[in-house]
RNA sequence: GGAGAGAUGCCAGAGUGGUUGAAUGGGACGGUCUCGAAAACCGUUAUACCCGCAAGGGUAUCGAGGGUUCGAAUCCCUCUCUCUCCGCCA
């Protein structure tokens, strides 16, 4: 959420950013919330004048009370009395012009960074970096969903049987895989700084609130009826709502959170072509690394977890390219996201395996996640997230591009996790 | 699932209708003292919005929402959450 501060000072900026992502009612809603705003100022402008006065007298009615003065008591209960209809009616319109400004400011997206390139789509996306060798398979070689057939270790037949399609079941070895890179995902990230966090895998509404998947994206999050949760899409959710209304110290900064936990996702709709296999899932696993900092420290630190990101593919040995993403490609939160694509060799298509983005303060705003800076005022933070990684288009990647007639050869950083070679 | 208790400032905790944004204690911060520290003493210690160049002023907030009243932390209603005991249970 986009503050008001920003929109009423600096509205051709938001504007012209928001060109960059092809939005079209930014005009429209930009002019809505200023106009907003200027009623409600001016309604509580008179009300606030309202209620003093108001306060003033009913401070003076106790006091001639006390002296005994009964009736003039009573000729100024009378005028506080109309006065009170009148801050009644102002009340209902303040309170009305606040809902219409929350539901305006949920509409608007985050306005893009200064280097995020305009574009519509995936294909704008600027390629700024990439690593590794496309590796050129044997002949007979097959995509992965067909090898974990072949292989036994991950069943979506038996995933339907219990849950339904898009929740996979691993066996043996595609067990001992997942649990590997989990463990080996959270190593690095706790090498690299970030404290381990084991959250709950639902989340209240306030926390759906709180990072942005409410309201826009209800529909893509399973919902717990009888309890009113939502199980996360994402560790991003609760790991960030872990700050929350909360005001953090200055020497605490910058806070470096990591966390696995499964990821539940409807899709709803989004089921078709190159969705096969474990390209698109219900439910995978994802380690994600989660930084709160200072306004100044945000960028440095965006690349900081995108040079972590880069560096776990490239102990994994997977070929991957790191993509700036267009305006138009870009999450509703975010002011910059860079996605690192790995190359799955016998889909021949690169898959995304991560997404590092800085938000600024779009969520730390409805987070109210902010700092005491030296002069002791309270100014919002940034909050920084990125996969790192999730697992099902690694091990996708990794099982394609790995192949060999004689079997799958395990990355040798992954070995002392695995406990085996080659599956 | 059954029964009960509670929700007040950073924390603990008082306050049952009229200068209560809120006693008191603790913590934290600043100062005095000290070579330094401790102790002691003094002081500071919320957030949001509005008006204002500023100084400053106004409004709201004692879980949330509504009601009674000239006036509510205090009375009434609804909701939410937490805790305790019992039951169930990894």
């Amino acid at each position: 959420m986009l503050t008001l501060q920003f929109l009423r000072e600096q509205p051709d900026i938001i504007l012209e950013g928001l060109k960059k992502r092809n939005f079209k009612e930014a005009e429209t809603l930009v002019q809505q919330v200023v106009e907003n705003d200027r009623l409600r100022r001016e309604t509580q402008n008179t009300l606030d004048a309202l209620k003093a006065r108001s306060n003033a007298d009913s401070k003076k009615i106790g006091e001639l009370m006390k002296t005994g003065k009964a009736e003039e008591a009573a000729a100024l209960r009378a005028s506080v009395a109309a006065d009170k209809d009148k801050i009644k009616s102002l009340e209902e319109s303040l309170s009305e012009y606040e809902k219409n400004q929350i539901e305006i400011l949920y509409k608007i997206p985050n306005v893009p960074a200064a280097i995020v390139p305009a574009g519509k789509s995936a294909e704008d996306n600027i390629t700024v970096h990439s690593h590794g060798i496309i590796p050129t398979l044997h002949s007979g070689a097959l995509p992965h969903w067909e090898l974990i057939k072949k292989l036994d270790i991950i069943d979506f037949d038996l995933g339907i049987k219990i849950a339904g399609a898009g929740f996979p079941v691993y066996k043996g070895k595609g067990a001992r895989l997942q649990r590997a890179l989990i463990n080996f995902f959270l190593d690095e990230a706790n090498k690299a700084g970030y404290r381990e966090i084991q959250p709950p895998v639902v989340v209240n509404e306030a926390s759906g609130y709180g990072t942005g998947q409410l309201p826009d994206k209800e529909g893509q999050m399973y919902f717990v009826n009888a309890d009113g949760l939502y199980l996360i899409p994402t560790a991003e959710v609760p790991i960030t709502n872990l700050y929350r209304d909360v005001i953090l110290n200055e020497d605490e900064l910058p806070v470096k959170n990591a966390g696995y936990t499964p990821c539940f996702r409807r899709e709803a709709g989004s089921w078709g072509a190159h969705v096969r296999g474990l390209n698109r899932l219900h439910q995978f696993d994802k380690v994600e690394i989660v930084q709160i900092c200072k306004p100044e420290d945000s960028y440095r630190i965006l690349d900081e977890m995108c040079a972590h990101v880069q560096g776990l593919l490239e102990k994994l040995e997977l070929p991957y390219r790191k993509l700036l993403l267009c305006g138009g490609d870009m999450g509703f939160n975010s002011a910059i996201t860079y996605d690192m694509e790995v190359y799955s060799a016998a889909q021949q298509r690169w898959l995304e395996v991560s997404s590092v983005s800085n938000f600024e303060t779009f969520q730390a705003n409805r987070l109210k996640l902010r700092y005491k800076n030296k002069e002791s005022k309270t100014q919002l933070l940034h909050t920084l997230n990125g996969s790192a990684l999730a697992l099902p288009r690694i091990v996708a990647a990794l099982l394609e591009n790995n192949q060999t007639p004689d079997g799958i050869r395990i990355p040798k950083v992954l070995v002392p996790y695995t406990g085996f070679e080659s599956i």
